[in-house]
DNA sequence: ATACTTTAAGAAATCGTTATCATTCCCATC
DNA sequence: GATGGGAATGATAACGATTTCTTAAAGTAT
């Protein structure tokens, strides 16, 4: 069979104009629904365009309207899971906007992310939306005068840039609360190198949440950890080897958690029995986890939601209700933590 | 701050040219790279570029060369971890040739599939990539005359239709071939439920184990699944209600497997002491369970590679070596299954 | 010195759509 | 019966780039 290739044949607007009998603006105007086309011609060039399958061609109606009905996301990265739920937010929003997402990951590379973000200057799309933005990007994209909005905004909430955050902080304390209450005292923490804002807030909750509680802020408990798996491990072997360990590790995410699991798996102490586990996140497989992990929810989806829905607004230049929005973490009681009592200290 | 918004400012070919002191044409020529623009004119154009920060209106270029420089990939959805090393495959293929990727969901609903396919043929993408495409999208695209690749192409292998799959009947097979050389004789399959080809195949290469190994093939061992965690915890559950339960079961895929370690969790039974677990996919978290999920790997990742390369040839007219692809699944053994003995049997 | 080629630059047409502004026609109004 | 006003349609000009073709200038060969 012969291909049909693009430009052959695919009829233009001109040409469904001309089989209907009547003009290319009459064309135009029926398939922006406008108002001035009689009846009997809306319905002729209607019947015309079914049934030669005309579809208007974007990128002359990109060039003519000086919008692309495209809207970028940046990612830092796309093997993560923990993105995907943004992901899945801000394209429900544009899905039902009509505007298409473009999706590009930066690996994050600052210097990528920069490159990218000129490529949305380019009139390729109408907005960006930016994931874990360096300085260097948050800056190219105010001088590019494009709409944009953040996502987990880094570094202090420059006032008027619009940007999308959860509570961390509270996330922390709550968490660190939560075990306070089961009677722990010895509570430590893992992740205290990560740069990320939000990793920062979590643990200035957590220590927030000690200082309540006139609990002694041990610098031991709190273990560096860049969030990954390994890290959760790694600090959870250190912090199993101290002279007076912790009865309850804050894992800062629910990844380290897991490493957490591992390590004491491997070591035959059982959770919640021996040690209790909060995590960060609330990723799918936390519930089915071994018990389920008691964690901090982030919710991701509206995060992107959220952004989506400021962007599409910034781009039809409508004002912004709040620039600034930061979402509700939500506490997620599973089976990770057990209160800590005095047969427990003995065992 | 006033916001430079679009339009404004924002220079064009023409005051480019205008600045610089030659035509519009030798402006496009510097930025095509052509060869007729002398060296000094050359050096003074992309003086004032550099200066005005200028750069392309792609909708403009679009509109006149006929090809957007975007590709559109359509998952069936979203929320699912399992199509992310794809997409990740597809936009590192994509990223290094320049072409930039527009994602949509239909969320399993073959008429959005159609839906999103008719938003190609209108020049706003070069090409498709389809995950998991329906019988309908297929027809559809073949019509459109559009560039498009397939993956995990459903049906049969219509002869002429590019795709790109898995050897799914032979990670079946190692699969059942593995358990039955550690002496298992009563082996289960979750996952007789799903439509997919891949899942087809799956059972097909299980049933095709057995019958090497002159096993009887017990059809109370082969489990309804949809290929959820839940269908594998449900499954698990009547499996071991059966007057002689298996032994070992292969799980269809890993989040089944999860959910077959939930339910022996439950029962207070261990993997592989009392059952023996592989799974499918090799998802990441696989590595974390507890024990470590023995499983079949699937590439993932250079499925979308493959695909996206293939589209790419498409596109640019030039011809395919292959029209449907193939990679190879990979056993990757781990912690979950151990040999059958007479005494485990005893026990 | 003349004719012929090569090189560099520009004029004009074009891609397919939408916006603006006239024009035509018809009917209601005074 | 002339006039005003609304409704429907179309002629034309954008949008910003690329392509083709022409022209001017410079270089080369005879």
């Amino acid at each position: 069979m012969a291909k049909r290739h693009r430009t052959d044949e695919r009829p233009t607007i001109a040409q469904i104009a001309q089989i209907a009998g009547v003009s290319v603006p009459t064309v135009s105007k029926v398939l922006n629904d406008r108002a001035d086309v009689a009846l009997p011609t809306r319905k002729r060039v209607e019947r015309v365009i079914e049934e030669y399958g005309f579809v208007r061609n974007r990128a002359a109606r990109a060039l003519r309207k000086g919008k692309t009905g495209l809207v970028d996301l940046i990612l830092p990265r796309l093997d993560d899971e923990y993105y995907l739920p943004i992901l899945e937010g801000v394209a429900q929003v544009l899905r039902e906007a009509g505007v298409r997402l473009v999706l590009t990951s930066t690996n994050y590379q600052p210097e990528q992310e920069v490159q990218w973000i000129d490529t949305v200057t380019d009139h390729s799309t109408d907005g960006i939306l930016l994931v874990l933005p360096s300085d260097e990007a948050i800056e190219h994209l105010e001088r590019s005068g494009w709409p944009f909005v953040l996502i987990h905004n880094q570094r202090s909430p420059r006032s008027g840039v619009p940007s999308v955050t959860i509570t961390s902080w509270e996330g922390g304390f709550v968490a660190t609360t939560h075990l306070i209450s089961l009677g722990h005292r010895r509570i430590a923490y893992i992740g205290k190198t990560a740069q990320a804002r939000d990793a920062i807030e979590r643990i200035a909750g957590y220590r927030a949440a000690l200082d309540a509680a006139n609990l002694p802020l041990d610098p031991q408990l709190q273990c560096a950890g860049n969030f990954t798996e390994a890290d959760g491990y790694t600090a959870t072997r250190a912090l199993l080897e101290l002279p007076e360990p912790p009865t309850a590790i804050f894992a800062g995410n629910d990844r380290q958690a897991a490493g957490v699991y591992r390590a004491l798996h491997e070591l035959d102490m059982t959770v919640p029995g021996d040690i209790s586990v909060i995590g960060f996140d609330n990723l799918p497989y936390t519930e089915i986890m071994n018990p389920p992990l008691t964690t901090v929810h982030a919710p991701r989806m509206e995060l992107g939601r959220t952004a989506a829905t400021m962007l599409l607004r910034l781009i039809n230049r409508e004002a912004l209700d709040m620039t600034r929005v930061v979402l509700p973490t939500e506490f997620i009681e599973r089976q990770s933590c057990r209160p800590l009592s005095l047969e427990t200290e003995a065992k």
